[in-house]
DNA sequence: CGAATCTAAAGCCATAATAGCCTCCTGATA
DNA sequence: TATCAGGAGGCTATTATGGCTTTAGATTCG
């Protein structure tokens, strides 16, 4: 799986602030969506620590998007929910990152960097709006 | 990761015995790409019970290629050693995947679905002897 | 011809990494 | 200050990876 279920809940969950007017508490979220509650919180967490979302403490508090849905691309979703970019393959993002250090004699690298430079600009292009308004 | 260490091997296994004249047999290929034997060895199994190698028992027995290197996408290599085609998200093969069934009504499927496809084919064209001939 | 030897085939088990989920603690608002 | 909701860490199920042993088929040599 390139993408993970984390992903897939951030992304839903984007969709659904995207139509709101006032910040939502991930309890809403959880149970419109059917997300297990504290699965998503951690999720909502993570977005709002790279200013996707701004997030509101207390009462009447929850989150709410901290950009327009055109700034949101799916790649910087899936890298900040996920820790790291959406990866083909342990090698592909760089050569380094070859564990026996061969990825300059290595056959099949530079198709594995090709494949990942497609699906990395395809998501890169990507954005929240792109998705809303299908 | 959409790919896994195993197809990684599988592909390496496939470049080495590409220019081979004889088989070669898993211990060798082991030691030559510094593959661990018993791991390697179930993976050759499944290139061979889909008929991309051919095995020989015995003495002086191995594995050899069992088709023509330009009829052997990577597609079909995964497929056959990860169990099943690599995914990028458990929906996206089919709206069947699903779990909650709404995949007809869901804003994200569509997008999941085309990021598949553009994949699939690229993984579909490419073939051991593009590699090779690199 | 027959036995010893070689190698694939198949099964089960162990460990490491990851994904997925839950609980309790901390801070802000009313 | 009482309450509401986010923050941080811990726990479990699943998968990926690799190890080991036994079985079965083929070759080679005496
Ligand atoms: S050997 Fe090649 S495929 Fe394997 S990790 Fe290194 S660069 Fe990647
Ligand atoms: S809800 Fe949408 S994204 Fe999630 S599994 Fe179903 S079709 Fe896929």
């Amino acid at each position: 799986m390139l993408i993970t279920r984390a992903s897939e809940y951030a992304i839903l969950s984007l969709i659904l602030l995207s139509s709101a007017k006032e910040p939502m508490d991930s309890e809403t979220l959880s149970r419109e969506l059917s997300i297990p509650k504290s699965f998503l919180a951690k999720i909502l967490q993570a977005l709002a620590k790279s200013g996707v979302l701004k997030s509101y403490k207390g009462a009447k508090g929850g989150f709410a998007l901290d950009k327009e849905t055109k700034d949101i691309s799916m790649l910087a979703v899936m890298s900040c929910v996920e820790g790291k970019a959406p990866a083909v393959f342990e090698c592909a993002p760089a050569e380094k990152s070859c564990p026996s250090e061969q990825a300059n004699i290595c056959s099949i690298w530079p198709f594995l960097h090709k494949l990942q430079g497609k699906i990395d600009s395809f998501l890169e292009e990507l954005t929240l709006a792109d998705i809303v308004e299908e």
